[in-house]
DNA sequence: CTCCCGATAT
DNA sequence: ATATCAGGAG
């Protein structure tokens, strides 16, 4: 009784698609330098990315650098997170973070998945963000929105996120691989979404097995 | 598995 | 009112 899967030609048609509409998918976090973007990330878990922008705004005009971070202090911190949910475990992992970056890592965000997991707040999916987007590795970061739309559309079905991560890593072809998570991504946060999926407007309804299709606009129809 | 936890869309 | 949002740690 396995899931039923896209085959090869129908994942590379998908993606053909997608990076078609979108040829240059960019993270919707807002940074400036490597240790911004880590940062903008681990405030990102179980949070929206307009939210974080709004929040890292007024904190990045001022802190660049690891430094500078735990100059400001964790109730410092806060004052300017305290719009995201979860603000408090994530002023403590940022800090500490920070901490540790300088104590270990002469500063700098290391380019190596294992030692970025090492780092407090820092787990898979937000080190393979920062390994992709800040260093360029094809990784698959996979969140909420892919975890969804990998399982609906039958590219890379599992039950959890490590074995479609794995799925991912194993089906997604050249010349895709290096940018499909934030195709992925973006498809799920505005037409494939985790409520109300606008299929009648997807790019990719012919080829995707979702069963629950809603392939009429709902406000078209009163 | 539970907890963390405010803003936003529906 | 409730589900959801670039999850991670105990």
């Amino acid at each position: 009784m396995a899931a039923r899967q896209l085959n090869r030609a129908q994942i590379f048609e998908l993606f053909s698609r997608l990076a078609e509409a979108n040829p240059a998918p960019r993270t919707e976090l807002d940074y400036g330098n490597d240790y911004q973007l880590l940062v903008a990330v681990v405030l990102s878990a179980q949070a929206t990315d307009a939210g974080v922008n709004k929040a890292t705004r007024g904190l990045f005009e001022t802190v660049k650098t690891p430094a500078q971070m735990v100059a400001l202090g964790e109730e410092g911190l806060k004052r300017h997170i305290r719009t995201i949910g979860l603000f408090n475990t994530k002023a403590k992992n940022v800090i500490a973070l920070s901490e540790a970056l300088i104590a270990n890592h002469d500063g700098e965000v290391p380019r190596d998945r294992d030692v970025l997991t090492s780092l407090p707040g820092v787990g898979r999916k937000t080190a393979n963000v920062v390994m992709n987007t800040a260093f360029g590795e094809e990784t698959f970061a996979v969140d909420t929105h892919i975890f969804r739309v990998a399982n609906r559309m039958g590219l890379a079905p599992g039950k959890t996120v490590l074995a479609v991560e794995k799925g991912l890593e194993k089906r997604v072809p050249q010349p895709f691989r290096r940018d499909a998570h934030h195709w992925l991504i973006l498809h799920g946060r505005y037409i494939c979404k985790a409520r109300r999926p606008e299929c009648w407007r997807c790019p990719v309804n012919d080829i995707c097995l979702y069963r629950d299709k809603i392939l009429v606009d709902p406000k078209l129809s009163k």
